[in-house]
DNA sequence: CTGAAAGCGCTAACAC
DNA sequence: GTGTTAGCGCTTTCAG
């Protein structure tokens, strides 16, 4: 019954080709073409060849939304990243080589002003991903939980206990602790944190640093802060003048940055007169002008992993939840010193 | 007739409800359901209510991939950005929010070692962009043109000479002009350049720089460098001892941040011993610590531009070819001063 | 105001 | 080997 043959009208204008338009041109059906597209066995040598070289002649180039309507999958993984965070930068960049390498893709989403977390998440969905991978999410657990139920997810460089996420992250607890221990060591006593603050991870460190100032019997002084330089150079002003602070731990470069920013603009020289260490081990921490004192996370390390965990998932090669934690590793640089004043009650003196 | 009114096994398994789920439960046909979801006048204000509570219940979402198929349109615009480019990051926060007051979505297409400019480009025209914006696009001009000819595009921030594509970017012979008549103003008169490698904005730096030179009656020299810290830092290697290089124009901030490391790092001081000057006033450039000589080129307003341009060509507003050229401005900070040595040639000696 | 039916471009059985 | 035929989930005329 189907003598409709009439081919819907394959004007050359600016329509793209489809693969009927292939079809037509190398005299098979749309089937064929399909099957030599997607390089399944079956279609001849001949067919093949004729096939493919119609296709580039008429520069086809298959329609990924149709194709993946079709087939119910779509190779694609989707990653949450702050377009302005370098360390996200370098993240999305170590993990779009090895998911490329294991047969997948990435899209990218932005979290910005206008697109916040929750936003993104959705809308990688909408792609259809096939898994997430969530570069230091900071939405609230349980709102993160149900978002992403029905998607594999893996949550890079914070922690989260979620029975269906795996997570990989650095070792923040650790981290902190070397850099308290590090400052304690040089003769610190008066230690203040400038804050990272609502985030978890933020949470994290500032929990690492109570307990080892505890552990060294001095007081925590937490000062607001936040994840940028403008908001660390706020946390001068919150610096308290009477405790005789000596040194600060950061959340991060950045605001490590921007608090030396602020300290220096007020006279107040960096490690002489002010110890400053910061957290990440960015490009801006390795400069000898900044020579920042802060903790390495390998990012690369952290990419590899958590790209293969979600490959694993999407094999069905694990099902039960994996949390990796990589160890850090504290850089000493020269924004760290002995504090200016000899400590009259320093033990060894 | 139609009396296959058996809902195809609507399983609450893992399978997420299509709009055939949603209208069973509402009790009406798939067609009203999809009118109601997308908004268009006609369904009745009880069924609207109806329907809509009915698929927020089933946590019902729109399968885009479908959607798209259908439309014909994805409201898309896709940009190419590199992840590590603190510059780029900044630009894609910029486009997202204003691409998203505008009613369409963007899609960011990663440029990484495994995936280059071509290949990016691609997914983005697979994903069915309706539109692309380049970041700093590198690739030849020619080879760009066939990639985008059905595609509305514009370039940002290098210039380009398609008839279809538009331009948006920031006057760089102004840009790099302004920086060789500071320094010849501050006494400098052998003044190098280092060179921003093959791509097309380096050409014109390097063109602006050669002419002011030429202009100033000075004697240009080009050292190989880059646009990485790394590559700016190798230049140092390349500096010629003997002519008494005193100031250097860098391709861009990052490069110039890794001279003056290089520079410090064999003993010489910047300004002191060498003054040197960057290109896009980016963060690193603005901190105290490194205080930047460098040129800003707004690249708020470089997105705003880019983003209006497309959406015009979206909606048919234009289509003669656009260029924009936006005026850059020198800002003066402290890694740029007269030089030390007094030359005993200066003309008002 | 609502329902039926014809696709969007492609894949995947299943025939021939 | 190759062609045919259903869909994938949604939009969109076009009738009622």
């Amino acid at each position: 019954m189907p003598d409709h043959t009439a081919p819907a009208s394959p004007r050359p204008g600016r329509r793209r080709p489809t693969i009927l338009d292939v079809a037509a041109a190398a005299g098979v059906s749309k089937g064929l073409v399909s099957k030599v597209l997607s390089g399944s066995a079956g279609p001849s040598a001949a067919t093949t060849q004729r096939v493919l070289a119609v296709a580039e002649r008429m520069g086809y180039r298959k329609d990924r939304t149709a194709t993946l309507l079709a087939q119910r999958r779509t190779r694609l993984i989707g990653v949450t990243i702050l377009p302005s965070n370098v360390y996200h930068g370098e993240l999305a960049e170590e993990i779009q080589a090895i998911v490329d390498a294991a047969g997948y893709e990435t899209v990218l989403g932005a979290i910005t002003a206008t697109h916040d977390e929750r936003r993104s998440i959705e809308t990688l969905i909408d792609f259809r991903c096939e898994a997430l991978l969530l570069l230091g999410p900071t939405m609230p657990e349980a709102e993160l939980a149900s978002l992403v139920e029905n998607v594999p997810t893996v949550c890079v460089g914070r922690p989260l206990n979620l029975p269906e996420v795996d997570v990989v992250r650095a070792d923040d607890e650790q981290g902190i602790t070397d850099v308290v221990d590090h400052l304690v060591s040089l003769g610190h006593r008066h230690i203040a944190h400038v804050d990272g603050g609502a985030g978890h991870i933020a949470a994290v460190r500032r929990g690492a640093y109570r307990a080892a100032m505890r552990r060294h019997g001095l007081e925590a002084v937490v000062l607001p802060g936040g994840l940028t330089e403008r908001q660390g150079a706020a946390a001068f002003e919150h610096l308290p003048s009477g405790t005789g602070i000596t040194a600060v731990v950061a959340f991060n470069d950045r605001a490590a940055v921007g608090l030396i920013e602020a300290l220096e603009s007020s006279g107040i020289r960096v490690p002489d007169g002010m110890s400053v260490a910061g957290f990440d081990d960015s490009l801006m921490a390795r400069h000898p002008r900044m020579a920042l004192t802060t903790v390495s996370q390998s990012p690369i390390e952290q990419a590899r992993l958590a790209v293969q965990a979600v490959i694993d998932r999407l094999n069905g090669e694990h099902q039960e939840r994996r949390e990796i934690v990589l160890p850090t590793r504290l850089v000493v640089r020269g924004s760290t010193a002995a504090p200016r004043t000899p400590l009259a009650l320093r033990r060894n003196s």
